[in-house]
DNA sequence: CAATACCAAGCAAGCGCTTGGTTTGTAAAG
DNA sequence: CTTTACAAACCAAGCGCTTGCTTGGTATTG
């Protein structure tokens, strides 16, 4: 049996609440411990590189019975993505409920995805990025629905900015624009390198001349 | 023999000099065409998914006659790399030399990056981002020092636009955010879709509020 | 006593790459 | 203008290995 981690310091309420839905895999459980090293090894040395029994060996079981919890690799990859996006879209649902201006909102939804990909789930966000191509047509676009109620979280504030005037470019644009420049970040930015993700925030803002 | 190709429209005085210094391949020769094919796969599969029986296919070859050419796959995917970073070093210093003021050459390098990325060699710029990690340590390392020469091009024009306040962000951050942004258009940016890139220079340049 | 989680073993397919031999292009020698 | 020589380009076959996944059986648990 794959060893259960009895307790674990970052309970976020919103995990916890998605685990009761069964939306997310208890991260303490089995299949959440598996996701978890999953994400780690596709991002390490991307999907098709990372062997079944490498993903088998990373949790202590042989790679025969990882089909006991998964019917394919393919099913693995998928779960990856679509646990970490209902995850992060619930994230920022609630992020969007504390901020009052739009600005501020913006902020908040430029720190909230910059939090997920230097984050705890900052390997499955580069999954989510890099791996993509990796699934089949018909699980991609499962997935797909999923990404579009997160972007319409972004299109909303940015829509609403773009009315009054503070915003330039053409919404629908700028995200993509955003998307690219914060999902990039996976590849350079360290948090122990003196600078905070609040400081990265705030260079992201100046740029866009916000401030 | 992998069939020579007799004229090419685009024959570029940038892309003949390289080719004449035996830093590119001629697209016309045999190597050229296979690089050009291998660019497209690795780009369209990912680099694992592509087999050396995929790309001799390609080019109308056996698989095993593919190395007589190159000593293994990787060497391949290092060639597209290192030739596409040594064309697009050349086309941008061009670049520089005809721009004037420095908001021009950020213009510039902009619209270049952009035309390298969804335009001829955007195949094998897409590899360069997406396939990084299939590389051997040995092999970035020599890849990585063609890119530092590319990367200073950026650098310089973003020192000078901070000292004149024109930007408020770091520049070394600036062009990383850039990096991401400019290269993610690889995946949603479509030449026919009533966008030129010429537009999409003019949002970037929006976007950063410097027109 | 069923269900669940697992192991040990291995199969069929596909992988990168090698081998030995044949064709093709080129150019000097007769 | 032919002949001879040779290297480069290529084919057909397949080797050794790894891959995702299956199978049949065994502990563990409620």
């Amino acid at each position: 049996m794959i060893e259960p981690v009895t307790s674990n310091a970052n309970e976020s309420p919103i995990l916890k609440a998605l685990v009761a839905e069964n939306l997310v895999s208890d991260p303490a459980g089995a299949r959440g411990r598996l996701l978890k090293e999953a994400a780690r090894l596709f991002r390490e040395k991307g999907y098709e590189r990372t062997t079944v029994r490498d993903l088998a060996a990373a949790v202590g079981i042989q790679s025969g019975s990882l089909f006991h919890h998964f019917r394919t690799k393919e099913e693995i990859l998928k779960a990856v993505m679509v646990e970490t996006i209902r995850l992060n879209t619930a994230i920022m649902q609630q992020a969007m409920e504390a901020a009052d201006t739009d600005r501020d909102k913006l902020r908040a939804l430029i720190l909230c995805e910059l939090e997920s990909i230097t984050g705890q789930t900052g390997e499955a966000m580069a999954v989510l990025v890099y791996e993509w191509r990796s699934l089949s047509t018909a699980a991609q676009a499962g997935v797909l629905v999923l990404r579009e109620i997160y972007e319409q979280l972004w299109l909303d504030v940015l829509d609403s900015l773009a009315a009054q005037g503070v915003v330039k470019a053409e919404p629908f644009v700028m995200r993509r624009m955003l998307t690219g420049a914060l999902s990039w970040t996976v590849t350079w930015y360290r948090p122990n390198g003196g600078m905070t993700l609040s400081d990265l925030t705030d260079q992201v803002i100046a740029m866009l001349r916000l401030d």
